[in-house]
DNA sequence: GCCTTAGTTCCATCAAACTCGAATTAATGG
DNA sequence: CCATTAATTCGAGTTTGATGGAACTAAGGC
């Protein structure tokens, strides 16, 4: 799968990361990428069809919040946690303590 | 006017927070409210209808980043900075942040 | 080459949400 | 009481976005 585009950290806005963090499937996704590190997108779908889980993941990627690498067969998923912390100090850590707590 | 209805600190839901800070006029308002402590509906409206003003501020208010409170004939609006504060820490500093820069 | 696996893309459907005009309510002043 | 001002509510039109089935693509294994 040839690579796919990711925006630089320059180019995040903020209310695209915004609007990614609002729904909650995503919100889930991105809450287990941060406990657990890393995750193709099977691992996260929740039982969701395909589709739907790749339409999540696209915006969460378009928003600069997620970073795919295609890795064999299959994608692996990351936060980019340093970039938006670049970009947006605070921002994401606080999303992700608010999700946890 | 009679009171409206605020929802209390406990209350506030993450994703709803999300969802009214990823819209640009809303965005807009709180950074205004932000920068000049409060201000009137009026005051913030950008040329905009009055009918379009008030539906961002009632979503504002339904996510706890506002309280309007009756002031004579006008409407007083004040963000809930120290709620938000103490509901989900940072949050909202940073976003205001994040749009400042 | 063929099959399987993992995701994406395309398309249609349906719900949520933004916009704004018009009617309404609330408070004040004359 | 009437007029004015400020904002809400209602209703309609338009847009955006979520969902999910079907077809497609890329990589690996046999």
């Amino acid at each position: 799968m040839a690579a796919m585009k990711h925006p630089e950290a320059s180019e995040f806005r903020l209310e695209k990361v915004l609007h990614a963090l609002s729904d909650g499937v995503r919100l889930g996704i991105v809450r287990q990428l941060a406990a657990e590190g890393e995750a193709s997108c099977a691992a996260l779908d929740g039982g969701r069809p395909k589709s739907t889980v790749s339409h999540h993941f696209r915006v969460l990627r378009e928003a600069g919040l997620v970073r795919t690498t295609p890795f064999g067969v299959t994608h692996m998923n990351t936060l980019r946690r340093a970039e938006m912390e670049e970009r947006f100090p605070g921002l994401l850590e606080a999303v992700l303590a608010a999700a946890r707590g």
